[in-house]
DNA sequence: CCTGCCGATATTGCGATACGATATTATATT
DNA sequence: AATATAATATCGTATCGCAATATCGGCAGG
């Protein structure tokens, strides 16, 4: 796919924006983005959560669901404050790429 | 710096977008980019410019001014294309991310 | 003129990232 | 007990990001 360079970014905003609406685990978010049309195979999408993680901007519990554990991952207040400071950089882009002005 | 992750392909939509508009050279795009808050070191810019040109978004051509050689960059119709897409995700990102349902 | 500065582009080197492929673990189904 | 399915993890390689550094040609000021 060529458009990663440009929309990796766009993926991580949404998994951000999914973890401050609810907890979320890795293939429910795999699930989630595909809905918008981007795929992340697992040797991305965990490294990336990970890295969220050691971050800070999301916390990782594990739960037991159906015998088998899963990951929930949750926004941080640190990631609270990226993701307020992602709003303001795509108000930004919007004004300026979509020309609205 | 935080934002890089979230943020570097936003920075790229605004070259292909600015180079849209008008043929842009390096450090003009940087200066123009400074004006949004973002900052690349040459160490970025070039490498970038080099590959958005290699995958065929960008062309490059050499221009005398005031004696100087400065490379210009001009988008391609792949490059238009991926603008295109790129307004189509900024505008999902924007109903997703913004809470605007 | 020459020395240093500025505008502009290029390169190097290393650490971090991306991702396909593969593995692991556990339950459910046949 | 074999297969499928759900979910997470890891390995190896290629690529990327970036600070630092280099280069190159004008343009002062002295």
């Amino acid at each position: 796919m060529i458009e990663r360079e440009f929309f990796l970014g766009f993926i991580k905003i949404h998994i951000l924006y999914h973890a401050s609406k609810e907890p979320i685990f890795g293939v429910g978010i795999a699930k989630e983005l595909s809905r918008h049309g981007y795929y992340l195979s697992p040797g991305t999408l965990y490294p990336t959560l990970h890295r969220l993680v050691k971050e800070g901007y999301l916390t990782q519990d594990s739960k037991l669901v159906g015998g088998k554990v899963r990951k929930y991952y949750t926004i941080t207040d640190s990631g609270l404050e990226v993701l307020k400071q992602a709003r303001d950089k795509i108000r930004e882009l919007v004004d300026e790429v979509l020309d609205r002005r």
